[in-house]
DNA sequence: AACACTCTTGACCGCATGGTCGGTTTTATG
DNA sequence: CATAAAACCGACCATGCGGTCAAGAGTGTT
């Protein structure tokens, strides 16, 4: 028997994702070359089709990577009620900045099939957001609880697109705002 | 002096502008190309570029135009207070959701000095929004200000990606909840 | 009627892109 | 040490894209 899979196969793979998605992001998916994601991660594009079959192949491995982490994550956090899962969100996107984007960008161009298991981890991500909901206003209705959970997530999301690192509220004085902006408005409808 | 512009060169641009709004916020911009924006148009491609000068050149007239009518309807509506503005805006989108879609993710593809005052009219709206906030809420800082009321943003905008009409609650019945939702919240924050 | 210009088109062009290929180098295994 | 596959690359290819062009049809003005 020959050589088999390289030692270090699976941290190439990882770097290669976390520098294509930080190049994608910032230059939006489509618009991304491939060549210029190889040129960020310091290697020839064959090389990228050496460890993905294609850049659809690419997208998926960063977004699948990304969403079952958020889902580890969060799950984690379920125990510690509204508020605990809002700070768990806002602090796992820390460093996944490009990752989330892409999720919200991106994630459309990728074929039915490809998108649906994402998918169902986005669904998990929201039940289990509606289940803190709930657990906090267990007489909503069911189109009102997934509004308002929805409602939460709109405020989650849209964070990265108006936040500058360094500017205005630190991302943790943000969750807590966050927290408290969510709690009361949870009285209010 | 020979015949001018066509008495409905207006009308026909507007339904250019309408046809390839619909067409890009399906397909993504960067996806969708200046053929596929003809054919939904039931026109030829060099009639797309009698009318505009560049694909950027009517991207550009979309979102102008989007965003002008956004800032007026938003002008009219902010001595209404907070819940008068949230529900203004949720109803401006009713015919809009193309073009605010491209407004979130095409926008940002645009060279900086068409971006310019796009933004521009984008500020317009933040400031009448921030206002609004600072009249429920006069004792709050700058920065936490800022915060509210970019999270006030994110629910709207957050909107169309989860609303399907015809699904769960209404665009006015959301309007009347995000509402609620949102002064509820303002007293805990 | 004659003109000059708009409106409209199908065919065409140069270019960047996703993806492939043949080959060289490296390395785990026998 | 031999070997077979993995790791890696520069050059290449086909396709689809934004954009152009030459030409015809239609129309307000003189």
């Amino acid at each position: 028997m020959p050589r088999g899979i390289a030692r270090d196969h699976d941290e190439k793979r990882g770097g290669l994702r976390k520098g294509a998605a930080a190049y994608f992001a910032r230059h939006g998916y489509d618009r991304a070359s491939m060549t210029g994601a190889a040129r960020e991660c310091g290697v020839s594009k064959a090389l990228i089709y050496h460890y993905y079959d294609s850049k659809e192949a690419l997208l998926f491995d960063i977004l699948d990577t990304h969403l079952s982490e958020l889902v580890e994550v969060v799950d984690d956090a379920k125990g510690n009620g509204l508020p605990g899962l809002i700070r768990a969100i806002l602090s796992a996107y820390e460093d996944a900045d490009a990752e989330h984007k892409l999720q919200l960008d991106a994630l459309a161009t990728l074929p039915p099939e490809m998108q649906a298991p994402l998918v169902a981890h986005q669904r998990r991500l929201v039940t289990i957001m509606a289940d803190a909901v709930a657990a906090d206003r267990p007489d909503l209705p069911p189109d009102r609880l997934r509004a308002v959970t929805m409602t939460v997530f709109g405020i989650l999301n849209w964070f990265y697109m108006w936040h500058r690192p360094g500017r205005g509220l630190s991302r943790a004085a943000y969750a807590d705002l966050a927290a408290d902006f969510v709690q009361a408005g949870l009285k209010g409808v």
